[in-house]
DNA sequence: GAGGGGGTGTACCGTACGGTACTGTACTGG
DNA sequence: CCAGTACAGTACCGTACGGTACACCCCCTC
């Protein structure tokens, strides 16, 4: 039963490709090529070029998510605000600038008029769910007076975006081989936080759980 | 010398197709066809495909920031900060979710693989030069105390994305139809305002110009 | 009114790519 | 031992696209 694993190895092979020549310009030939499999063998699983793309991108959205869930569990549940949070934005910090995941968005950013589907599906799988995940945390730390929180999807938004817009617009625009050192995104983390807290944090002399 | 008008009307449709389809996606026949123009006219005057898109992103960049320059000058200048500062984000926002905008932005971006060095253009011209205009401002602020700003770069960074991330990625993902109800745009920008001098405005009891 | 620069239209060339057909082969289960 | 299946390899088809060549045209200038 090597079915599966051909799969996997066309699957992958055809990731490298798309990634580095786009839809248009990846060639099924040298797909097959890489994969080491044939082209047929490639047609008779995934039927289209088009077919072939889509399950691969819809597969690397499978999960994207679920690396944030415990921590933002945590961090609802967190007594110590500050640096439990930290810790988040450093969470989010390392895994959304992993090569991995920015050049993939890239894709989906450049394939979105092309496959509009998929555009909105990485979206609702990536920045949605974690917006939704960590609004509902907020509202969790709202509720226990812990942050002055209004409208907890926007307040989500800011702190995602505060942790993230630097690095990930960089690469967007000046391609993978753009890397961090550790300390630079642990820097860009720390600052978004104080930020954030700055705004959304109670301070002393706040009344405890107001508006 | 209708020379520099058919240049203009072949760049023209030039943009729309390589907007619509990206660059491999993109035909020169079309490109022709729509421009109204001999395809051995564009070849006398770009020589390459490439050229052609090379020069019509470049074109693109020219005075991209000069609209904020001025809104900049006068933000530096203010005393009364939070409305002028609140003019300049929605000045922002709106200016940045123009899809005339956003769509080459895309571009950009899908095209940054095959073509690093318009990548690195346009965020030197865009993001690079806004971000350095802006920090000049709140450094001078900070020097007449109505600010408290200790790396003005990332102050500077922080404040265009509170302001522009929320509208632009939705753009990135969900492509060019999704539009913005000016209310919420201003919404996203009064929002981000508040945020943004939470952690760097100056608050009653703070000595004039501390860190 | 001859000449030339800049344009259009069209036909054309070479190549390359998505997708298919066909052959051969290794493995697997009965 | 046989049948079936999944695969590699390769040749192939149709089409389409980047780029060029050629014929013709308009307009301006001397």
């Amino acid at each position: 039963m090597a079915q599966a694993e051909v799969r996997r190895r066309i699957m992958d092979a055809a990731l490298e490709v798309f990634l580095r020549d786009g839809y248009v310009g990846a060639k099924t030939d040298e797909i097959a090529a890489a994969a080491g499999a044939s082209k047929q063998t490639i047609y008779k699983h995934f039927g289209r070029k088009e077919a072939l793309f889509e399950q691969i991108v819809l597969d690397r959205l499978t999960g994207i998510d679920e690396i944030f869930q415990d921590a933002l569990r945590k961090l609802a549940a967190a007594d110590d605000l500050e640096p439990t949070l930290r810790e988040v934005a450093r969470n989010f910090v390392h895994a959304l600038t992993r090569p991995a995941h920015l050049r993939v968005r890239r894709l989906v950013i450049a394939e979105a008029g092309r496959f509009p589907n998929l555009g909105n599906a990485y979206f609702e799988a990536g920045p949605g769910r974690v917006h939704a995940a960590l609004a509902a945390a907020f509202e969790q730390l709202a509720g226990r007076g812990l942050l002055r929180v209004e409208d907890a999807v926007l307040a989500a938004n800011h702190f995602t975006w505060l942790v993230t817009s630097i690095p990930v617009n960089k690469v967007m625009f000046c391609g993978d081989e753009v890397t961090f050192r550790d300390a630079e995104l642990e820097h860009y983390a720390d600052s978004a936080v104080r930020v954030f807290l700055a705004a959304y944090g109670v301070r002393v002399g706040d009344q405890p759980a107001g508006q």
